[in-house]
DNA sequence: TTTGAAATTGATCATTATTTTCATTTCTCA
DNA sequence: TGAGAAATGAAAATAATGATCAATTTCAAA
């Protein structure tokens, strides 16, 4: 399946009529190998261990094309860094962030997601994505605050 | 109303042992009185026609102060400007964002409340606060793209 | 395979939002 | 009223991100 996301990404590459390089394929790969939230700063570090050259701005870069190819997304936290994850078709999820211990759960809630094209609808609202985060104490850390 | 979360401020001043200044009287003031989502340079350019002096960082401070406080809360957009809203005591509302004309709409949605509280239940998370953001199209700008 | 235009890269500089510093002014209250 | 703590404003410091540009790489056509 990551090869599944190599090649679309491919594909949007070429249709925008630009080239595929070492470089952007160490990012992708180094990027869909990880899993979890990764910052710009994270990805780069990871990136140069398996290819030292690449530099800090071809990783801000190539994550701004994977989001634009609907590879990856970015997700704007209260934390003020950015953080992009992969994006997997047709599956759409929120997060519980834990503000003592920084995790981050991932969870999924149909009956939420129709609460709140209901909602939209009732305002002649036509939703095209959203956030919801739900900022609190994770299980380990409740109660030891 | 405003004379209560005047008042609700000064107890908060007073409590943590600060002072009570003309510029965050003027900062205040003009805070509550401006309806909507401001940002720092919104209300900065609003106090100045009150009080020309006001410094850019005094706003910030204020505006730091006043979230601490419970008057107000801060708001991350995608759009990466913060913004500022007044906080109601017992009231919680979350947005529609509209990507075309910038509008923003709160609404209050208690059913979709109660089942965030049970997703979070279910992963054993305790919320402090929670995030609903919705970006798309608004009655006014959606067809005409 | 060679070639050359177009795209990419990395280093560095520019920007933007926010925070901090610091010398000076202003409050508070004994 | 006077001393000491806090607040202020201007400017410098950070931090994240974006743009610039000369050198390099890619790729398709010759």
């Amino acid at each position: 399946m990551v090869q599944e996301r190599i090649n679309e990404f491919a594909k949007y590459i070429e249709k925008k009529g630009l080239k595929t390089t070492q470089q952007r394929n160490d990012i992708i790969r180094t990027f869909l190998k990880s899993g979890g939230h990764l910052s710009v700063d994270d990805l780069h570090q990871k990136v140069k261990k398996v290819n030292p050259r690449v530099g800090y701005a071809t990783v801000y870069r190539t994550l701004k094309l994977l989001s634009e190819s609907g590879v990856a997304v970015e997700r704007h936290f209260d934390d003020g860094h950015t953080r992009y994850e992969h994006l997997e078709p047709e599956e759409h999820h929120d997060h519980l962030i834990c503000i003592k211990c920084g995790d981050i759960i991932e969870f999924e809630d149909k009956n939420i997601e129709s609460l709140q094209e209901k909602v939209a609808k009732k305002h002649g609202f036509r939703v095209v994505t959203h956030n919801l985060e739900m900022y609190g104490y994770c299980k380990k850390c409740n109660g030891n605050t």
